[in-house]
DNA sequence: TAGTGGTCTAGACCACATA
DNA sequence: ATGTGGTCTAGACCACTAG
C-alpha cells in the first residue's frame, strides 16, 4: 500500500538499497553494466561493506542485480540467458523449454481503453502503443498476446522494428526504450475462445483457453506494460512454485 | 537435481541450517513452538552467532521458520493467520479474500494410480488416502478437488475426522498427522468441465475451469501429497507475482 | 599478483517483549 | 532488568577471475 518512500525511518542498508534503485532508476548504470565494489560503494555512502552488502544482497534476491564471484556486480538485463524464462511461464508437458517464436499481427498508437490507461497511470489525453502477436512453440500457435504501452515512453516503436528485433521482447524494451522490467503481477483464468482467438490458435471455438492479464513494473513499482495473453494449453502448461 | 544432501561441501552456514532442518523434519521443534535462541544454537553448534543467524534467515525467508523480535524463532505453522493463504491463490475478483467453506464428498483408503503413487513415491503395494471436496466460496462452489495421500502416513483419516475439524486442511495434516507442508509446486491449465465436474460446480457442461495440478512437499523435498484441483474462475482468478 | 565477492567471527549497540 | 532478535561495524581469511 505505501509508496516507495514512505518508509521515513528505515535502517541504513534499506536506505543505501533505494538508494541504489534510484541510481539505477536514473540510468548511472544500466542493464548488463558492472556496478562499483562493495568497497567503493561503502565509501561513497560513509557506510560499511558490510552493510552495502546487505543492501546488495537484497536486490540480487529480487533480481535487480547479479553478483558473480571474482568479477564484480551486475545489473540485471533481460539479455542474459538465464532471464530469458523469467518471465514465461508456460512449459511443454514433455521435454524442454525452446526459446518461442513471435509473429506480430499489429502494432498501432491507440487510445486505450480506461482501464488499460488506469493501470498504466495515463492520463485520458494520453496515447498508448497496442501490439497484437502471436507466440509460436515448436512451429505451433500457443499464445495470442495483447499487449498495452505507454505512448510517451516507446515513441517510435513499430512493427517493422519488432519484427526487425530477434530476442526477448523486454531486452528491445530495455535497450531500446530504456525500460527495464523487474516485476510483473499476473491473474489467471480460464475463458472459451471467441471466434477471432480461436481462429489464430488454431482451436475451436468455445475451446478452453488460459487467460493470462500481466501488469509489469519497472524501478520504483512503476507500472509500464499491460498484458492480455490467450494459451492453449493442451501440450503446455503454466507453473509455479509456492513458497 | 541434485538430492538434498547432493553438496558435501558447503558453507558453514549451510551444513548449520540442514542441522536445522533435519531437527524440524525429526520433530524436535513443532509447529508453533520456539526453537532455541541464537546464542544458544550457535553454542550448540560451536559456532559464531553470525553464522546461525544467516542460517536462521534463510529459513525464515523460506518460510519454515517466524522469526519475532523480542520474543524469539519459532517454527512456521499452517494454523497462523499469517499461513491461511499461502496456499490459496485464488482470489475474488472485487472484494477481500474470505476463509474458505469446505464440503467434504469423499474420502478412501485406494490403490493409486501409477502416475500419482509414483509421484507420491509409492510403492505399488502401497495404497494411498484419496478425498473429494468442494470449496465454497461466498456460500457458491469454486473448487473441486481431488487429493491423494501417502496412506501410511496418513492413517486413520476419515471423513467423520474431516468433517468434524475446522480450518485449514493443512492445519489438520500438522496437528494430527505430524505433517507439515513446506513447499508446493503446481501446473495450470484451462479445461473444459465434463459431466461430473459441472454438476458440482454449478455449471454447463463444457464451461471453461481452470485446472491446478498440485505436488505438497514436507521437510526434505518427500513429496506427500497429490492434488488436483478445478476452478469456476468467472469471479475468481488465480493470483501470481513474477520477481 | 591484485581485485572482486563469499564466509566467518567478535563485539557494540538498538528495538521490542516480558516479567 | 533481562533476554530476544535487528543493525552496524571492523577485520581476517577464502574462492574465484583476470591480467
Amino acid at each position: 500500500m505505501a509508496g516507495p518512500s514512505a518508509a521515513v525511518f528505515a535502517p541504513l542498508y534499506r536506505q543505501i538499497r533505494d538508494l541504489l534503485v534510484a541510481r539505477l532508476d536514473a540510468g548511472e548504470w544500466k542493464p548488463g553494466e558492472l556496478i562499483p565494489s562493495e568497497i567503493e560503494l561503502a565509501a561513497r555512502f560513509h557506510v560499511s561493506q558490510g552493510t552495502v552488502r546487505k543492501a546488495v544482497d537484497e536486490l540480487a534476491a529480487e533480481n535487480l542485480l547479479v553478483r558473480r564471484q571474482g568479477k564484480g556486480t551486475f545489473v540485471a538485463s533481460h539479455h542474459e540467458p538465464r532471464a530469458q524464462f523469467r518471465f514465461l511461464r508456460l512449459t511443454p508437458d514433455v521435454g524442454d523449454t525452446e526459446p518461442a517464436q513471435s509473429r506480430f499481427l499489429e502494432c498501432q498508437r491507440v487510445r486505450p481503453p480506461v482501464d488499460i490507461a488506469s493501470r498504466l497511470g495515463l492520463a485520458a489525453s494520453e496515447s498508448a502503443v497496442f501490439i497484437r502477436r502471436l507466440l509460436l512453440m515448436r512451429g505451433k500457435p500457443v499464445v495470442l498476446d495483447e499487449i498495452w504501452l505507454p505512448g510517451a515512453q516507446f515513441k517510435g516503436l513499430t512493427a517493422d522494428r519488432l519484427r526487425a528485433y530477434h530476442g526477448p521482447l523486454y531486452g528491445l524494451f530495455e535497450t531500446e526504450f530504456g525500460t527495464h522490467m523487474i516485476r510483473a503481477d499476473e491473474r489467471l483464468r480460464a475463458v472459451a475462445a471467441d471466434a477471432a482467438a480461436a481462429g489464430q490458435l488454431g482451436v475451436e471455438p468455445g475451446a478452453p483457453l488460459l487467460l493470462v492479464e500481466r501488469t509489469s513494473y519497472t524501478y520504483g513499482e512503476r507500472a509500464v506494460e499491460v498484458r492480455r495473453g490467450l494459451c492453449v494449453t493442451t501440450d503446455y502448461h503454466y507453473w509455479n512454485t509456492l513458497v
